[in-house]
DNA sequence: TTACTATGTGAGTAAATAGTCATATAGTAA
DNA sequence: TTACTATATGACTATTTACTCACATAGTAA
């Protein structure tokens, strides 16, 4: 069994885990790995509602994955932690292998 | 507006971060960085019952986190790809990151 | 002031997810 | 064969999450 300590743990890292876990998120967040960027231009790009979008960055402001400043009427947002990127590669790894396996199983069906 | 293509990759990167965006997900995969076990010990060790634990695994072995052998009558699982190691250690900056914001904020409450 | 733009949020519905219990399956061993 | 153990899964309920629409808020500018 876990002790208190490390449960609490696991649960902080799941909420982060969470903020990332979804596919307009991740698009926000690639769309930001260049550079910050305001809420009507993330929406434009990803193609979703204002609405929705300022919804999943607060989602993500409230994990601590994103941080944003005010600029006139805009609200500008950036990854607040760049080491997220490396996971994108990692699941690009993790995708890459898929492709992989799918391919042997394929030529064992063939053969 | 994504392009299909992008779209793609995106669903499925969030496919993987789903499969790990779970306190009892994280703990699995925290208990088998230092090498394969079986379900029952997984279910111990985290502490949940068999047949949670065991669609737990079914999901992260869907999205190509984990892969299973079979010995006997057991099932033992090991991680797929250890560069989700990696991740853990950039949810545990973004949470000292969390903690640093907040004495900031303490600070600034008391003076 | 009024009109406008960018962003955020309450309320509602629809869909996905998690956990539990009972049961099924597969392998072991007498 | 029967009894046992480990794992997986169907069915169900409860909870969480996502999206949309309407409206609120905040800043800009005439």
């Amino acid at each position: 069994m876990l002790n208190r300590k490390k449960q609490l743990l696991f649960e902080k890292q799941a909420e982060i885990a969470k903020a990332i876990a979804h596919p307009l998120r991740i698009a926000i967040i690639d769309f930001l790995k260049d550079g910050e960027q305001c809420v009507c231009d993330i929406a434009e790009n990803v193609g979703s509602e204002r609405s929705n979008i300022s919804r999943h960055l607060s989602i993500m402001v409230s994990a601590g994955v994103l941080e944003s400043r005010k600029e006139g009427l805009k609200v500008i947002y950036r990854l607040k932690c760049p080491c997220i990127l490396d996971f994108f590669s990692c699941m690009r790894g993790v995708l890459k292998q898929q492709v992989k396996d799918d391919k042997q199983l394929l030529k064992a069906l063939l053969f």
